[in-house]
DNA sequence: GTCTATATACGGATAGAC
DNA sequence: GTCTATCCGTATATAGAC
């Protein structure tokens, strides 16, 4: 599966996470007609991303993003409740979503190359999709308060864990070599977040992201495939 | 080498770079008294890392800096001219000592795998003697200035190309199988950094800095390396 | 639902005493 | 060389008009 067929298959348009977001946070939003409310949330979420991307979540001002929006103040705190509540919103979104997606792909693969291929595959897809979401969420996890802090741990070892258990699998099937799953586990997790950490460098040198993914798969497996094993 | 012996070798004490800094900076340092400087230079680079990497540089307050290095506000700023000079002070000091020990370290050695091994190393090693420093200066580089920000990414590049020339080198002399140098190198830094960006998991899983680092280098040799050719 | 205007607090930076 | 006290801009958040 290449990118262009992974963004066909998966629905996680700007509009579908506006609709989970707002159906999620009823509650909080005071904006009650539907249509008003995605429209404005994209642009909120949107501008909020980009702003801080580029200069810190910290050091956006709400006038910032009230003015990048084209939304006033007042209007902003209809959306949340507080600085900190959006970032948190921000946040939540995006790890749930990812947690979903990989699952489901992982598993629906069942032999351990195949999975460990679908790992590194959607993580890296996924990332291109989103990536202004991944990079965010890495940068501004120390922002976080203690509460939200540890979900965000949680989701990154969750993450690690996908990859140790097929490793371990594949220990077990004969397919990978003996080998210290957790370690290989996180240096995997490292190069596939390369993908979305240095996205500048790669987008000035055109890596395309099946290249990407492509070269992240074969250098995983020159390292974990047992020499003999007969891949499906 | 392992780390204990590295240790040793180099002479980056945070003694040493205080003395660096403190002789680089006489401009704009009030403080005439090298003792004093020394003492007070240490105290407030120590806060500033210890406060920024928890909570972000933006987020610190010169209130909180003066409390954590136990000077007054007025006192703190006889050290530097603003919060932003400070910042970069840091930066600055912290990509000098990077690059000159990792040159050194690369070019004693003549053969790429050598060099390869060598680079890996002294990256890890390195990063452990001063992960407060690299983790501080990965996360605030997005708030530099632009002419801070162009010299910080010139650094990341620099590292980079290092690994890039040693690739290459093994091309040519055929132990190291064809390959996308520039790709290569980009995830092989970015399993270096992983060391210090997420030294918490680390430190947990007490995973030692010499069997990290002998573990990347297994890693990247299963792919890298020829198979038939002989290391000296 | 969205706006403008404003309350209130906290930030960086400095002046001037010691 | 260091401290305390203070200036002044800007931040988040909200009240109340439309």
């Amino acid at each position: 599966m290449d990118y262009a067929e992974f963004k066909r298959e998966i629905h996680v348009s700007k509009d579908d996470i506006c609709r989970e977001i707002f159906s999620e946070n009823r509650k909080s939003i005071r904006v009650k007609k539907e249509m008003t409310a995605l429209k404005n949330l994209g642009r909120i979420f949107d501008s909020a991303l980009r702003i801080s991307n580029k200069k810190g979540f910290q050091a956006m001002s709400m006038r910032d993003l009230s003015k990048e929006a084209g939304l006033s103040m007042g209007a902003l705190y209809a959306y949340f409740s507080s600085k900190e509540a959006l970032l948190e919103i921000i946040q939540r979104q995006g790890r749930a979503i990812t947690q979903r997606i990989l699952k489901k792909s992982v598993y629906a693969e069942n032999g351990s190359v195949a999975r460990l291929r679908a790992a590194i595959r959607t993580h890296i897809y996924l990332s291109e999709i989103m990536q202004p979401w991944f990079y965010f969420s890495y940068m501004e996890t120390k922002n976080l308060g203690e509460e939200e802090s540890k979900k965000a741990i949680a989701s990154e070892l969750f993450t690690e864990q996908v990859i140790v258990d097929i490793l371990r699998q594949g220990r077990d099937e004969g397919a990978f070599v003996p080998l210290d799953s957790q370690l290989a586990a996180s240096v995997i997790k490292a190069m596939l977040q390369d993908w979305y950490l240095k996205r500048w460098k790669y987008t000035k040198r055109k890596t395309s992201v099946d290249q990407y993914a492509r070269f992240v798969t074969d250098f995983v497996e020159a390292y974990c495939l047992s020499p003999g094993f007969a891949v499906s």
